[in-house]
DNA sequence: AGCACGCCGACT
DNA sequence: GTCGGCGTGCTC
């Protein structure tokens, strides 16, 4: 008996199984770890193939297996499969992929269950109590464990100081046992929060579609629903059916919504069969978790991107809730997105794949229109609840007017006019991956680059612009060259500023700023939410962690000082998240009985992003949207890669990205079928050309997205392990969430 | 990734 | 004459 095994090494050079004799008397299976002699070292690796044959291997050359890690499978044969998808998938290695697959605390040596001091007793509690007479201390702790069960001393601790000791005493008498026991992490505070609702007409719909797939042999489904429109009551009674089949499902949530509150409400529905991978747990309480699905005990899981390789045991459907939130992609090794693995996981179960959004990402929505996911809407809210009203101040109007203020004249009457009233106000900064980038006060103009068609990054060092996507650059015009204004100047905002003006300007209001520097520590965060939940401050202002996840009920006014910013950051996916997000935070206000109001104040305010978020049409956006991507060569049209040369020597790293960059570019022009899959390829310095004094270099590679560009990916590969050396790293990034 | 083998410069 | 630099190559 022989087994392939992939060794715990991160390098393209050994992405490969290597063959080892099984020694008689070690039973292996598919999925365990195992110790292996390699070269002159021990190390771990995973069984993925047994095999009776060495298959043309010189027999001296095998040497056996040295043991077993666990006593059991890690991953099963669905998730062996799942991650040679992931190596063809996203250029990453084996070895990786199984990384990827295991629970933090398993990535490199092995891990202990937490055990704790437990005793029991182990006499009748007459003839113990009359034994310990004159010991106050011992009869206390024989009341508390005298049911006769187990008690955990660590536990007992807390009513009988020095427990331990007594239990000890207790023990050397005969009257009770002290043992170590095997215990579970992660305590839940279970609250009874299950409210099952009726479903709507539409709802009703989408679970009878979805409950017959999930009957005969699963698919692929988008959801798209409005904000308020129910879609976690379909994932519910989707998933109840899924418990009652014998299924179980895995439910895949954005970081930021994997709150204990959310932890709660999911142990609230379902008791212990559901596990929950949450970053909040330690690396102990996660493989607790992780242990109970490997064994079956918990057949849901609720958890964020990580949790879409739960070792759940006959998977019925797994869902991504907020399809469109980007922390679905890792950017760590391997770089997966989350969704496609779900896709395919289910597939390779005969389960569904189940994507929500209120605003899909484009290229879902595209997959929903072309067939390859089938597509389920749910047009209205849940008891006609009215969208709140959005209103889109144009900011050049302002200082054409002679208002130089960041605060616009409406948003000003409007924070005045909600204070008064006693209710509550988000100011929101849209700041996630922005670059300082050029506008015109006047016109609205921001130079963009005439290849990418994204915003120009300015740096400050030259005044000069630069794309960071082919390495173009220019001056920055002093006059604009759409209108002629002088008013064309880098732009720039931040929370202090926000904070600094609206002092000045309402200087009785107490107002709480929430960003990267005053949320750092955890303890914090949850002191300034709590303070303005409780009203003591009237005003909230902040960045991305406001718009999303809190309900505030007396919040009824929220202000968007700057919708440019999101819509100028260089990235071609700009437009879109700017519609999420005004999409989203429109929906923050007026949670509550009270209606809400928006103002989003722009510099833009025609554009077809910034207009549709306001009127909160999704499909109108998204037409529009589509009709540019394909204008600009953009997903889902064309695949954007790069591969990623990193050294601490300068003219290595660049000789590597050139070299492989000739070559594959000579490749592509070899064949003209190849050729004809090709938009662009170019070598160049990274946008972050240096971070910690290790140089980078980059192959920007486009590609016509058409079916044969497996080919192409595979000879990107190899000319990955041809140029990796001792000195530089290669990465191959396909559709990366950003160029940096 | 490690750890070998292997072929060229400054030291006891 | 050796000791040691890190360039290339292999690990079942």
């Amino acid at each position: 008996m022989y087994a392939q095994v992939v060794v715990d090494v991160l390098s393209r050079q050994v992405d490969k199984p290597f063959t080892y004799a099984v020694p008689d008397g070690l039973s292996t299976a598919l999925g365990m770890r195992v110790r292996v002699p390699f070269g002159k070292r021990e190390l771990t690796g995973l069984v993925v193939g047994l095999c009776e044959e060495a298959g043309g291997l010189e027999p001296e050359k095998i040497k056996p297996l040295l043991g077993a890690v666990e006593d059991f499978p890690l991953l099963t044969e669905e998730l062996i499969v799942l991650a040679r998808w992931l190596q063809g998938h996203c250029g990453c290695t084996l070895a990786q992929a199984v990384r990827a697959m295991l629970p933090a605390q398993l990535r490199g040596g092995s891990a202990k269950p937490l055990t704790r001091l437990a005793v029991r007793l182990c006499q009748p509690l007459e003839q113990a109590l009359q034994a310990s007479k004159r010991a106050p201390r011992q009869q206390q702790l024989l009341r508390s464990v005298s049911d006769g069960r187990v008690h955990r001393l660590d536990l007992l601790e807390e009513e009988i100081p020095g427990a331990l000791a007594v239990a000890r005493a207790l023990e050397k008498k005969g009257i009770c046992e002290v043992f170590s026991l095997e215990v579970r992490r992660a305590p839940f505070v279970d609250l009874a929060l299950d409210q099952s609702h009726l479903p709507t007409a539409e709802q009703a719909n989408a679970i009878a579609a979805l409950s017959k797939a999930l009957d005969d042999g699963g698919g692929s489904f988008l959801l798209a629903g409005v904000t308020g429109s129910g879609k976690t009551e379909v994932y519910m009674h989707l998933i109840r059916r899924c418990l009652n089949r014998g299924k179980g499902a895995i439910v895949l949530v954005p970081e930021i919504a994997l709150t204990p509150q959310m932890a709660a409400w999911f142990r609230a529905r379902f008791g212990d069969t559901a596990a929950i991978l949450h970053s909040a747990l330690s690396k102990g309480e996660q493989f607790d978790e992780w242990r109970r699905i490997r064994f079956g005990e918990a057949r849901v899981v609720v958890g964020a991107r990580s949790a879409v390789f739960a070792p759940v045991q006959s998977l019925g459907l797994v869902v991504v809730d907020e399809e469109h939130e980007q922390s679905y992609q890792s950017e760590g090794q391997p770089q997966y997105d989350a969704r496609d693995v779900a896709v395919e996981r289910a597939r390779l179960c005969g389960g569904i794949a189940l994507l929500g959004s209120a605003t899909p990402q484009i290229q879902s929505y595209e997959k929903a229109l072309r067939g390859a996911y089938t597509l389920l809407e749910l047009p209205h809210r849940v008891q006609g609840r009215p969208m709140a009203q959005v209103e889109i101040v144009d900011m050049r109007r302002e200082i054409l007017d002679g208002n130089p203020s960041i605060f616009s004249r409406s948003l000003r009457r409007a924070l005045e006019e909600t204070l008064q009233k006693g209710e509550q106000a988000v100011l929101f900064i849209n700041r996630r991956g922005y670059a300082g980038f050029v506008k015109c006060r006047a016109c609205g103009y921001t130079p963009k680059c005439p290849h990418c068609d994204v915003a120009l990054t300015y740096h400050l060092v030259d005044n000069s612009l630069h794309c960071h996507y082919c390495g173009y650059r220019q001056a920055t015009p002093s006059l604009c060259p759409a209108c002629g204004s002088r008013y064309i100047k880098p732009m720039g905002i931040g929370t202090q500023k926000v904070e600094q003006v609206f002092c000045q300007e309402f200087p009785t209001v107490p107002c709480i700023r929430l960003d990267a520097d005053t949320t750092a520590r955890k303890d914090e965060l949850v002191r300034l939410l709590s303070s303005f939940r409780r009203g003591e401050a009237k005003v909230m202002i902040g960045t991305q962690m406001v718009a999303k996840g809190h309900d505030f009920p007396n919040v009824t006014l929220v202000g968007v000082m700057m919708a440019d910013l999101s819509l100028n950051v260089p990235d071609y996916r700009s437009e879109e998240r700017t519609f999420q997000l005004l999409t989203q935070v429109a929906g923050r206000a007026g949670r509550g009985e009270l209606p809400g109001q928006v103002f989003v104040q722009t510099y833009e305010p025609d554009h077809y992003a910034i207009q549709m978020a306001a009127r909160q049409d999704y499909r109108a956006f998204f037409e529009q949207e589509l009709k540019r991507r394909k204008r600009t060569l953009y997903p889902p049209y064309t695949l954007p890669m790069r591969i990623l040369a990193t050294s601490p020597s300068e003219p290595e790293a660049r000789a590597a990205a050139e070299g492989l960059g000739q070559q594959l570019k000579d490749w592509f022009y070899e064949e003209k079928q190849r050729r004809k899959l090709l938009v662009q390829v170019r070598a160049m310095e990274a946008p972050l050309s240096k971070i910690r004094d290790v140089y980078r270099y980059q192959v920007y590679v486009k590609l016509y997205a058409a079916d044969g560009y497996a080919e192409a990916l595979e000879q990107m590969q190899a000319l990955c392990r041809e140029y990796e050396t001792a000195k530089v790293s290669l990465r191959l990034e396909i559709d990366p969430p950003s160029f940096l």
